[in-house]
Formats: structure tokens, C-alpha cells, sequence
DNA sequence: AGCTGTGAAACATTTCACAGCT
DNA sequence: AGCTGTGAAATGTTTCACAGCT
């Protein structure tokens, strides 16, 4: 209703980031146009749903007719904030870390990588995604030059906690962590937790679930 | 209250993983009993919560007391079928299909990838996480053989769909997708979407949203 | 006293149904 | 007719408060 901050659920800022990407493809494959349930069928999502999340933002259609991709594909763009380019840096370059540094989807959404860091002396100056990796002892110094508030921690588990501990204290008050610990941080600063193999583990109790759904209530008889 | 199956929430279910872990690891050091308190503490979430987490499986705990350690881990552990091996397939071993191929915490809860495929010549072969990888021609037989039901992409994009395509039709009905695209499957088939760029643009939201809360209702005037 | 287990309340999210514009 | 925008209902999740056991 209001269209200038009432809040954007946080449920719904997740699906805005997803309407992005598809958006972006359309307008990239020359579409000019789209319906809610064309665009909620390619974010796997409810036609609905999807204009719920749209009304956060405001009117963003035209009724009878639909949507304007690129006009909503820079609405959502603006809203999420991907024209300034954001900071980040990452720690730990294993296969995850280099994975994440890699990735060019990041670097178009608003993201810049402007330092990689790991402990281990043969990454050092190893070119991943355009960029060096530098020692951790470099990080505060990067942290404060560079500005940079968002951090991602891609470090086995038993490090994570004091690299989080490096970065809050150098500054960085948004962490996206992917060891699989349960990090703890001041107040704050936000840490976001990410675990592979929770995902994975939710998908088996489904799989599990359906081809046992209620096996009697006795158990092996 | 009925302990038999009276179906357990999905979010209870992905936090029922992490108290298994943060379990697994208090075990190993030798603890014998924790209380709601502190396992909350130590998996990130509140006290009542976790309780109620908890009471979906039945009585675990001891009034007045706490949990026993041991005990209730392998109550979990049965609960989400860690105990039973699960035979899944892996394709495409970039950067991140390798570091879940290598994820050591897979094997001790109840994952084994007995299958990791790729279509790049220079990478069949290679053995990653103990498993060589094969050629994708071998996904149809491999799956049939061991009968897996779990799938897991890690493939670029544009080939995702046609992966899922080739998983549902070898029989395979729990996907877990990594690639930045919206797949489509029969009815019948779960597919999870992990898209990691949204996770931090969820993040990167919210750290502006900190640093500019209400900023005035007229914009930049 | 201490801590678990749980109904009930508070809160959040999803879905529905339809008014309203083109 | 077609499709958006949205209040209201339905559903799901988290938090609270306290009864009940040790």
C-alpha cells in the first residue's frame, strides 16, 4: 500500500532476487512483456504469490495487460539495491571459495569481490575469478581501505569462528557463512548460515517420507 | 503428541540436522548431557523453540535434568534416516560439484555418492572424494544399478534442465540443484533450488536496509 | 530449584477470491 | 475478456508462559 518502506518481508526479498534473475533472461532474450503467471512459472512460484510480492513494491503493472520486463526488472534491480556496487570479501579458496569467487552471476548483481583471503602458502597469488588471493593478514587493512561490509566465510569449520571474529572486528557487519558451525558475532552484525548437507538432509526425510508415509503406528510388527 | 508420524514440520526437520551435528560434535568430546539451553545456543536458535522442535519426536529429554547426549542424537539421527546409507548421484564436478563431492560430512550422514558424472573429457577420471568421475553417458546405467533416488546438479545453467531430464527419466525422484535456473519435473519428483547468489543478495538487502531505515518519505529532496 | 514438554497466543507467510483497470 | 492489485481467510511458524517431573 505504502510504496516507500514498509518493510519487504524477508521471504519475499528472496523470491525478488529470483524474479531478478529470470527477468534479466527475458529481457535478455528480447521479451518485452510478461503475465504474473508466465513469470511465477519460470521462478517455480504462484501466480499469486508472485503479485504479492510485487505489490511490497508498489503498482508495478499495467491490469489486463501484465508486466513491462525491463521496467520491472530495473524496479526490482533498484529495490534490491544491485546498481551500487557492494564490497565483499571471502576467505577460503578451497573448492567452495573458488567456486563462489567464480561465479560471474555475482559481479552483475551488484556484488564486487575486492579481496580473496586463505591461510595456505600455495593459494597465495593464485588468480581466481579475475582476482589474487592474498594471506589473511591482509584482511584487515583490505577491509578498511576497501569499505567493504559484506564478508563470506568459505573456510573449514574449525577456523570459521576466529575469521569471523577478523572480520567484525575489521568492520564487516553482514557475514554469509558456509562452514558448517554456528557462528557467533556481536550484536549487530548479521550472519547468515548456509549448509550443503541441511539442504541435502532435508531433501532425504522427504524422500524417506514418501515412500514410507505412515508406516503403522506399532513400528516392525 | 503422538510420537508415531504425525508428520514433522519442514523447518523443524532442516533445524533437526543442525542439533544432530552440533550433537555429533558434543559427543565427540566426550559430553554427556545438555540442556535446551545450550544446544539452542550452540545451534543458533531459542530455547522454547528447540523444545518444541524436539517434541515432534516424543519425550527425549529428562525433566529437571536436561538431554542425554548420546541419546538423543541417535533418536535424530533415526528420525531423519542418517542411518540407512542413501545412494545419490553427482553431475558435474566444477568447483562446487567437487567441494560436495568431497564434503567428508556427507558419508557420516547417511550420504553416498555412487556416482559422480561430467561431460568434460579432461575431468573423467579424475577421483574426487575416494569416486572417479564418469562420462554422463553412464548417468542411465549407474543409476538403475544402484537404484539411487537422489540426484544432486552442479552443472552451468544451460545444461541443468536437460541433467534433470536425464535424472527423473533414470528414475531418480529427490533433486537437490545448485544451477541458477528454475527446473521443471514431473509430479511426483521433489526438487530442491539452492541458488547461493540469492543468499547474499537476502543479505546484502538487509545491510542496506540497517544503514538507511526510513530515509524520509519524499526520497532525495 | 531446575529444566522439559506443550497448549495457547502472537506473528509471518501463503493462498484465495474478487474488485478494478485496460 | 484478460490480468493486476489486494483485503481476507487459511495455513504455517515462532514465541510465550507455565504445568509437571526430578
Amino acid at each position: 500500500m505504502n510504496p516507500s518502506r514498509p518493510r519487504i518481508p524477508e521471504a519475499t526479498v528472496a523470491r525478488l532476487a529470483v524474479y531478478l534473475r529470470v527477468l534479466t533472461g527475458l529481457a535478455d532474450g528480447g521479451r518485452a512483456g510478461v503475465s504474473s503467471g508466465e513469470l511465477a512459472g519460470a521462478a517455480g512460484v504462484n501466480p499469486a504469490g508472485l503479485r504479492k510480492d510485487l505489490s511490497h513494491l508498489g503498482p508495478c503493472g499495467v491490469r489486463g495487460v501484465g508486466y513491462d520486463v525491463l521496467g520491472l526488472r530495473d524496479r526490482i534491480a533498484r529495490v534490491l539495491g544491485v546498481e551500487r556496487s557492494r564490497p565483499c570479501v571471502l576467505v577460503g579458496l578451497g573448492n567452495l571459495g573458488s567456486a563462489l569467487a567464480d561465479y560471474a552471476g555475482f559481479g552483475s548483481r551488484g556484488f564486487e569481490f575486492v579481496g580473496l583471503f586463505d591461510s595456505a602458502p600455495e593459494r597465495i597469488g593464485q588468480v581466481i575469478g579475475g582476482r589474487p588471493v592474498r594471506p589473511v593478514t591482509e584482511l584487515d587493512r583490505v577491509v578498511a581501505e576497501t569499505r567493504a561490509t559484506i564478508g563470506v566465510i568459505a573456510t573449514p569449520a574449525e577456523v570459521a569462528q576466529s575469521v569471523c571474529d577478523r572480520l567484525t572486528a575489521a568492520g564487516v557487519r553482514s557475514i554469509l557463512n558456509f562452514a558448517p558451525v554456528t557462528l557467533t558475532a556481536p550484536a549487530g552484525v548479521d550472519v547468515r548460515q548456509v549448509d550443503l548437507s541441511v539442504e541435502l538432509q532435508v531433501l532425504a526425510f522427504l524422500d524417506t517420507q514418501r515412500d514410507a508415509p505412515v508406516p503403522a503406528l506399532g513400528g516392525m510388527a
